[in-house]
DNA sequence: CCCAAAATCTGAAACGTTACAGGTAGGCTA
DNA sequence: TAGCCTACCTGTAACGTTTCAGATTTTGGG
């Protein structure tokens, strides 16, 4: 807004007190369009195109640097009618304060880090994730920056790199383990975090997580009210993200209550290939003991698990049926319909952005516990 | 690696040569460990756990710090013997430049942003794009931040903030429209940046395309050697992208050529709803001069295109037939299987992130200009 | 063996911000 | 009126880097 700057510089340049000789002197050493020229009071002024800093503002208002940094945050030595002076200027001539300026002096960096897997790319939850927390930090300064690392490699590298080269005020991290080198790194070098999913290591810290027992749970439920006695689970991977364990334990939980048989799933998890769980699926489903129930905690593997049941000539909804958790609502369209439940990973980004801003707040780990319960929709209504 | 910076701060102390007395003295205003104490000499060692900077390895040097920033950077005013040193302790004790003193002397930022719409999320767009870029990315001093705006928002909106506040090197956009005001905005401004997809302004600039023509024209080549005569399109949102017009532009060519009819479908295009598509997919379906064919650029509508067409009582392979493009591969699995041209996102990503960095380097955009040719998978096979 | 040129190296200044340690003016108390 | 306190404002230094304009040493030619 060029009109309005230029309103802003006239208009204050009038109000200006006429200050010291030496002030006034040393407020001049502002860039010149020339290199050369002696300083004159025309000289000093803000150029146009140049992005505007304190000591614009400071030159306008007829103040000192330290001054007008300060009534830009409401510090209780600036006398009011300052500080209004102060912030009507800047917010006319657009000030914004230089990222690195502040990042140098303060160390604050004003970024959140999300450290992702590349692979274990569950479908939707990158993008949901990126946006859920994007939508909370665009209210902030807080800038968000997106570090994969592959699942080859340490999950402890990106970590260790952000803490040493103090890139980020705060990371959010998923596929957390029950026993997370990065959480008792990053809690023992008192980096704020958060993360998507629980630990089991006695740590106190900020998390949002689904609650995947319940939805492991209800699911078995929901199949044996269908008369599905022989169940069979596809999880997480196992065992080294934590929760495998939750949903192994409201899986039991309820096929226990419920008198039902267990039909174990081996060789594959939800990082599998889809094109490895489909085969592995058309073979389990053609030996005798097949299940004819099935919980999935993936809508992408709930594809691919559709799939190899189909080849092994059986029939969702006769001969098994599937309950599956998605994120991201493509299942509502595929066919056969199934009984998915969602979780909301958008959400999930909204929580854990929320959770570490307000970690880096000071606000203690405890009060930034979230879980969110799982949402049934039968979709073969 | 606390060990090497040891052995690095003690080898190197040994073969410094004793440096003039004002250089020593001038050396060791170095941060102590108590702020009052007179300076020692061991006071101006490198403090443990401090994070190393260009005045430490100065120090361990016993050279300027002007001379050590030169070294790093292979100047060729620096002796060799003296880089090989320099160079050499750096990397023992771990010194990454502090990218806030770069970013506030040079302007430098070292972060290239990702702009992206968080509504039009086709499948697996985001985080293939994401994947893609941060491969390149990673063997780079760069950053990526992502910086989603709603669709509701100006597109210009995240550009401008990141122009007016420099707060990025580098842009990599997508959704580009033909006369498309982000790209004249940064080319005025002399921002590099790099497209997803082309415009139709008379500017060269950095881009990378999926040939959308050739998959519109393949893919009605595909229906007509089926029988289908009566060939519809399921576009991108019209006529605002530019892909909008590729799109057409090759349908309308294979129709003529094979001298079939085009049915429109009107009110829907890849933006909607999928219960949007669905339900107007079954209308159009239900009306008399409905397609036997159809062209679908995305592998999100396609599914619940599908949905739209069974529910209207027909049968994929046998009323119609469907062609579909998809940036991830999930309609491998989806069941029935119609035929599928693979967008490779993650490649496309890849493209977009060379191509700013080499036209940050300075490169001519016109070099920087890519299209991927339509990969075809007949999944029915 | 001397001097200029080339080869190396150097400190100071600057980028924009905030923290620190005052400074000044005005009003109040004694 | 002197002394002090409060309210408000100030300049300087520092964060880590690079650029500028030298300074010093080494080399080589005569």
């Amino acid at each position: 807004m060029p009109p309005a700057k230029k309103f802003g510089l006239q208009y204050f340049c009038k109000t200006i007190q006429i200050p010291s000789k030496e002030g006034l002197n040393s407020r001049l050493n502002m860039k010149t369009t020339e290199g050369d020229q002696k300083p004159v009071i025309g000289a000093a002024e803000p150029v146009e195109g140049e992005r505007p800093t304190l000591k614009t503002i400071a030159f306008m208002a007829g103040l000192g640097v330290t001054t007008v940094s300060r009534a830009l945050k409401d510090a209780p030595e600036i006398g009011q009618a300052t500080k209004n002076r102060v912030q009507l200027i800047a917010k006319q001539i657009g000030y914004r304060p230089n990222r690195a300026g502040v990042r140098l002096r303060t160390g604050k960096t004003n970024v959140i880090s999300l450290v992702l897997n590349a692979q274990s790319e569950i479908m939707g939850l990158t993008s949901n994730m990126v946006y859920g927390i994007s939508e909370v930090l665009s209210e902030t300064p807080y800038h968000l920056t997106v570090t994969p690392y592959s699942v080859k490699n340490d999950p402890m590298q990106p970590i260790r790199y952000i803490v040493e080269t103090g890139s980020a005020d705060g990371i959010i991290m998923s596929r957390t383990e029950p026993n997370d080198a990065r959480v008792r790194y990053l809690t023992e070098h008192g980096i704020p975090f958060a993360t998507h999913g629980r630990t089991e290591m006695g740590i106190e810290h900020p998390f949002h997580d689904f609650d995947n027992e319940a939805f492991a749970y209800l699911s078995v439920k929901s199949l044996l009210t269908k008369g599905r006695r022989r169940i069979a689970l596809l999880a997480g991977p196992s065992p080294s993200v934590t929760y495998y364990r939750h949903l192994h334990r409201g899986f039991s939980r309820a096929v226990e209550e419920g008198g039902a048989n267990t039909v174990a799933v081996s060789d594959i998890d939800v990082d599998t290939s889809l094109g490895r769980i489909r085969n592995r699926m058309e073979e389990i489903m053609s030996a005798s003991n097949r299940p004819d129930g099935i919980v999935c905690c993936s809508g992408s593997a709930a594809i691919a698990l559709v799939a190899g049941i189909e080849a092994a000539g059986l029939k969702i909804g006769g001969d098994v049926d599937l309950v599956s958790k998605q994120s991201t609502d493509v299942l509502q369209w595929f066919r056969p319909q199934i009984i998915v439940f969602n979780e909301d990973v958008r959400h999930a980004g909204r929580e854990l952005a929320r959770a570490v801003l307000r970690r880096i707040a000071g606000v203690d780990a405890r009060e930034l516990q979230s879980l969110s319960y799982p949402d049934e929709h039968d979709l073969r209504s």
